[in-house]
Order: structure tokens, then C-alpha cells, then sequence
DNA sequence: TTCTTTACATGATGATCATAATCTAATATT
DNA sequence: AATATTAGATTATGATCATCATGTAAAGAA
């Protein structure tokens, strides 16, 4: 049936968030195209109208969830005054770690990426490196502009790993415990580079 | 065809071996019963008579590869001087990140991990809090034993993500410089303790 | 030497996978 | 109002999945 215009590309996003979630929640080898249509209430059969593969719709939608990611954690900054502290905590956050439908791409998937499509290994580098630049500039201002990369990487790779082994451990005081020692780790790295 | 007595355990260890590896290479999800057997040397229909289900060698595979992990960090730590940095540089170490079928299941499977079965998840909890212990040990005997076990929670959490950023990007340079800036935090958080 | 056992192979089952062709009904266009 | 268009449903295809039933050949037991 034909449907309002506009409807091809309402539901092509709605397609693509559904899926920028699910491939976070699930996995990306664990998400199936029918799986992924039926979450935004639809059947498989139009997907390939919409996408040419499996593929193409990953692609865009792990974009889509790097950009969720940005902003989400763009806005903790800007609405915070020890914005370093700020993103430190809400990265490593109870919150975070029990909804990675929402969370870091990274921290659901990075060993999957890995593995994954040149195409969005090269787009996740590039979220990386945009991310290094960001935290970079929340250390503090007396060190090194190399120093402050330096530590940013081992932040942002650090607390991927925390956030991690936060969600995989089956005991809760160890999880917390993985989450409040990372976040102390990490304000302590920054310290260190402090002039 | 009957086989010389011997044979059948000396197969199923071989499917452990085998799978012990592949799982860290391909991920669980992507590994199949008949591409493990083949992997063997053996077809799929044997698979059912060694183990009770997929699962089931998923299970003791994971606790093969870990007890392999433990030796090789043990080996590390036993043949050098300064263990902590000796342990720290092996597992940032350009070699594993380049071979993750002999490496750290959690750098390869962590996520995985996480939403895997209950009983997965307790054994990987198991040791990962053995491996705490192991790393804590070797942390400046001067602070406390409470400080030294959540810098070690720590540096395990992060180096886990290290190992991952370092695979998952897609530019030898910076996949260099997360291991290297990894190592460095590490020592620097280690060195933060010391009384 | 004959017979039984058994480790694995072959082949089958039903589910689910990605992908594609065809159908349908409602809106846009005329 | 009649017609053309189209988003998405239904259905189909062939691959691959985990699991299971049966076949077979060679080693061990008799």
C-alpha cells in the first residue's frame, strides 16, 4: 500500500535507531535483519528496499550510535563544571554499564569491531580519534599537549575495558568495585600529568 | 571404525585445544560446531558424542583458554625482575594484540562474556577475581592490601580495553600508541600507591 | 578367527539466516 | 473519479545453524 510522504524516510530512520540499539544490546553477528525489522514493527521484506545488505545498514547504524554517544556525553560536559570528573563519572556509571542499548559503542562491541568491515573499522578509528581530542582537552591545561593525548588514550581505551568487565562479572560488590576503582584511576592519571 | 584405546580422549581434547583458539579468534557467536570439528580434523557428527551441546564446549573451551592465559602471565611474572612491568609490557605488547587466539579471553570475548550464560559468566568471574589477587600481589608492598586490590582492578578493567582499541583501530600508529600509553598509565597508577 | 564394540562419518531435520521476487492496498497524481 | 505509484507484506531460495539417527570399519574381546 502506499503510505504519507515522508513515510519512506520516517521509517528508514526509525529502522536505523532501532538498530543502533540493538546491534549494542545484542551484538552486531547476534542481530538479525528479521529481528531488527520486527523491532521497528515491521516484517523482513521491505528491508532490502531501504538497505542493500546486512552490511550497509551496521554501517549507519554504529554511526548513528557514535553519534548518540558523542552527544550524550558532549552534553555532560557542557553541564558540568569539573567536566573531566563529570564524564569520567557518567561513563562509569551503574546507569551506563546496566543500558548498553544506549551506551559507548565501544564498550559493547569493540572485539566484534575488530573483526568487522574495513569500512567500519575506519569510521570507528575516526570516532576515536575525535574522542581523544575531546577528553584531551579536559586534562589539565599545564601539561604537554602530548602528555594530555597520551593520557586520553589510556582513558578512553581504560575505561572501555572498566565499563567492560563492569557488565561481564556475575557479582555485583565486584562490579561496583570495578566502576568506583576505575574512576579513581582515572582522576589519579590526570593528576599525574599535572604541572 | 574402532580406534586405538586413548583416541577418544586425546579427540576431545583436541576439540577443546582447537576451539580455545577459534572462540578468541572469531568470537563465540561466529563459531560453529562444524566449522570447530573441521578445525579438528573431524566432521560434524561425531560432536554430540564428546560433548552434550555447543554450550557445554563452549563452557570448557573458555576454561582451557584461561588456564592458558594464567600460565603465560604466570611464566611472565616468574622469569623476571620487576613482574608487574614485565607482565604489563607481555599483555600490551604488540604480539598479543596481533594474535588474539593465544591471548586474554576477556581482550577478545569480553562482551560476549557479558551476555553469555550464567555459568560463563560465574567462571569468568572466578578468574578474573584469582587474577586480581595475582595482579595486587605484585603492587608496592607499602600501601594497603585494600589499595593495591582496587589498582589492580583497575589496571586488569583497563588493560582489557587497551588490547581491544589497539585491534579495533584501523591505524598502526595509533594502535601503537594506546599500547604504549597503556603501559605507561599502568605504571604510573602503580607508582601513585606506593607509600 | 569370529564377534562385538565404538569413534567417527554420512546424511537427515527443522530452524534461522541473508537476500530476492511478487503481491497488495492505500495514497498521490491525473 | 480513475489510474499510477509505492511501502511494506507475503512468500520463496539456498545457505548455514545446532542437533540427532544411522551407517561403517577397524580394534579389542571371545
Amino acid at each position: 500500500m502506499r503510505y504519507e510522504k515522508g513515510h519512506r524516510d520516517a521509517t528508514r530512520k526509525r529502522i536505523i535507531a532501532v538498530a543502533a540499539q540493538q546491534l549494542r544490546k545484542d551484538g552486531v553477528g547476534a542481530s538479525g535483519v528479521a529481528g531488527l525489522m520486527a523491532s521497528a514493527g515491521l516484517t523482513h521484506g521491505g528491508f532490502y528496499s531501504h538497505f542493500p545488505s546486512k552490511d550497509a545498514l551496521i554501517e549507519e547504524a554504529l554511526h548513528e550510535a557514535i553519534e548518540q554517544v558523542k552527544a550524550w556525553l558532549g552534553s555532560v560536559v557542557e553541564s558540568n563544571e569539573d567536566k573531566l570528573e563529570a564524564v569520567i563519572r557518567a561513563y562509569l556509571s551503574p546507569y551506563h554499564r546496566d543500558n548498553p542499548e544506549n551506551g559507548c559503542v565501544a564498550g559493547a562491541l569493540a572485539p566484534e569491531i575488530a573483526r568487522h568491515s574495513p569500512a567500519v573499522r575506519e569510521m570507528f578509528t575516526q570516532s576515536i580519534i575525535e574522542h581523544v581530542d575531546m577528553v584531551a582537552s579536559l586534562l589539565p591545561a599545564s601539561a604537554t599537549p602530548e602528555a594530555r593525548r597520551s593520557v586520553a588514550r589510556a582513558i578512553i581505551a581504560g575505561t572501555t575495558g572498566m565499563i567492560q568487565l563492569a557488565r561481564a562479572v556475575d557479582d555485583e560488590e565486584l562490579s561496583d568495585q570495578i566502576l568506583e576503582d576505575g574512576i579513581a584511576a582515572c582522576l589519579s592519571l590526570a593528576r599525574s600529568i599535572a604541572a
